[in-house]
DNA sequence: ATGGAAATGATAATCATTTTCATTTGTGAT
DNA sequence: ATCACAAATGAAAATGATTATCATTTCCAT
C-alpha cells in the first residue's frame, strides 16, 4: 500500500474548491514542484480512502477531489460551471435509514447528489 | 447534423433502466443487428440534444443514458449479495427539488441510493 | 438518371486513468 | 556505518471510453 503524498494534499488545498488529478499535477509542475503523475493519482485515490478528499465528476467524466469536512453532507452540484453547495441531509439520513430497515437492511449507508443548473448558468 | 437512429432508441427502451452506449453497442451487436459504434455515440448524443434521454455519469466516470420522462426509482442495493431492490423516492423528489430551489437551482435531477447488508447476509 | 446532402462506420486520434516494473529512498537490525 | 528489505516513486506502456476523420453509401428532389 501507498501513503499519500502530502505536497498533494497541499497542493489540493492551495487550489481551493475542486481540481482534477491532472490540474494537481500540472499546479505542481508550474511550481516547480518535481513529483509524477502516477504519484498524484495514488495519492489523491489513498485521500478519498481515508475520506480525506471527496470525488465527484465532471460533465465531461473527468474526476474532481476536494476536502471534505469531518460532517457527512451532499452536494449540489452545477452542470453549468461546477459551482457546488454542500447541504444538510437530514431528511435523506432518515429517509435511506427507515428504508433500509422496513426491507430487513443494517449497516446502512447511502448516496445522494443533487445537480442543476445554477442561477448564474 | 445527424439525426439519431431509431434502432439505438428502441435497444435503450429495450434495455430498461440504465445503459452505457457501449452496452447499447453490445446488445444490438448480440442481437445481430449490424451497426457501427460511431452510430451509437452518435445517436445518444443527439437523443440528449433533443432531451430525450438523460445522461448521468458512473462512480467509474463511463456515461449512462436513459429515456427520460420515466418515472425513476431508486435502489436498495445488498453490498454482500448485490441483491436490489427498487424504491418509491416521493421524499427524495421532493427534498432535491426543494433545496435546489432554495439556492436558485433549475433543471433539477437528481442521484441517490442505498447500501446495506440484507438480512440473508 | 443525377447531384448533393445526410448518414454511416471503420479507423485513427485523444485523453484520463491504471498498470507495470525498475529504481530510489527510508528504516531498522546488526 | 553497513546490510537487507519494505515502501514510495515515476517513466513508460496499457487500457478503455469517447471523439474526430474521412471515404463510402443511402436518400431524395429535380
Amino acid at each position: 500500500m501507498s501513503r499519500s503524498n502530502p505536497r498533494v494534499l497541499s497542493t489540493l488545498e492551495r487550489a481551493g474548491g475542486f481540481a482534477s488529478a491532472q490540474e494537481v499535477y500540472h499546479l505542481m509542475q508550474r511550481e516547480g514542484q518535481s513529483i509524477g503523475l502516477t504519484t498524484v493519482y495514488r495519492s489523491l485515490q489513498s485521500l478519498v480512502n481515508d475520506k480525506i478528499v471527496d470525488v465527484l465528476r465532471r460533465d465531461d467524466g473527468e474526476a474532481i477531489y476536494r476536502l471534505c469536512g469531518e460532517t457527512h453532507h451532499h452536494h449540489l452540484v452545477c452542470k453549468g460551471c461546477g459551482d457546488t453547495v454542500e447541504i444538510e441531509g437530514g431528511a435523506i439520513e432518515k429517509w435511506a435509514l427507515n428504508v433500509a430497515k422496513e426491507h430487513g437492511f443494517r449497516e446502512v449507508g447511502h448516496t445522494a447528489e443533487i445537480f442543476g443548473l445554477c442561477s448564474k448558468c
